[in-house]
DNA sequence: CAGTTTGTTCGGTACGCTCCGAATGAACGA
DNA sequence: TCGTTCATTCGGAGCGTACCGAACAAACTG
């Protein structure tokens, strides 16, 4: 009764993992994956994953390997010497978001960043529209470039506390 | 010669927001229109941005009905009382990301942050390990969703200085 | 050395999304 | 009233993605 309970919660923070999944531009069996090995105490194997998921054995596998390039999960080779690879879940939502900000959302912001800077380099400083927009578009982005940046170095409780405290 | 150079580094910076249409969910036919209507000083109707484009007629509808949606553009609608309905660019990029970041991640917070809450007031709590998982889930994401709730509150340039001065 | 287990890769299917063209529906001007 | 110009809607083509099953490669087990 107590397990079933415990199941039963367990199932639904996955399947609210599976939607965040879809949010954040993965697909839902990263997000079902993701979830079962957050849960689970000792790493899990691709058969593993297979059994409680149901999904097949090539999703797994390359699921997997995605979710392991992005830092969600971590594979621990080889224990016993086995060749059996094991995944155990990385369990600091906050890291996994930080990655997942630095690898999309600051790297877009730089390459815009830079395409605005040079297509400001190359026009005439002269008062047309584009001049001033173009440089409204800069300012903003230098802003979030700066911010974005400074983010990856915060806790999330630390970031909590420096909006909160500050007065303006 | 100058017009061309000015043509070119409008087109840049258009390129460059289909791009970023991309990384954030839109369609690239959204992130070249908007582009146009940003580097537009009047408002353009849907036959005037058919014929910057190049898009479809229908396609410039749908698009541009998201767009109005989502707070990225708006919809001038009957100037002189004519049928014709006119778009404009809402410039100010710090918004727009604003109104993204509530209506998609901070709804995603919520909406996971509850289903936490749920999981976790149905179980006993005992120290099964998943108790101690999901109140860990728990308190990042009541970070978390008062991040997101605070960053809407703040300008760009406000929010680097908070975090610029923030001392640990 | 077979036979088994494990992990990756490859081709294929199903589905959703983007965009187009045509049809439909309104409003305007003669 | 009729033709024209706009805007929306609908069906469909093209394309990418998620997932599956089968084939394959590599390592352990007897």
């Amino acid at each position: 009764m107590s397990e079933e309970d415990r199941a039963a919660a367990r199932e639904r923070v996955i399947e609210s993992m599976e939607q965040s999944a879809e949010v954040y531009g993965l697909s839902r069996s990263a997000g079902r994956i993701y979830g079962v090995l957050y849960f689970s105490e000792e790493p899990l194997s691709i058969p593993d994953l297979v059994d409680e998921t149901g999904y097949a054995k090539s999703t797994i596998s390359n699921v997997t390997r995605t979710l392991t390039r992005i830092g969600m999960v971590r594979r621990r080779s080889s224990d016993g010497g086995g060749r059996r690879v094991r995944y155990t879940a990385v369990r600091e939502i906050w890291f996994i978001l930080q990655d997942v900000f630095q690898q999309y959302v600051q790297r877009e912001i730089q390459t815009t960043l830079r395409t605005i800077q040079r297509a400001q380099a190359q026009l005439p400083d002269g008062n047309e529209p584009e001049t001033e927009q173009i440089e409204e578009l800069r300012a903003t982005y230098e802003d979030l470039e700066e911010v974005v940046s400074l983010v990856s170095e915060f806790t999330a409780a630390e970031l909590r506390d420096a909006l909160e405290s500050y007065d303006r």
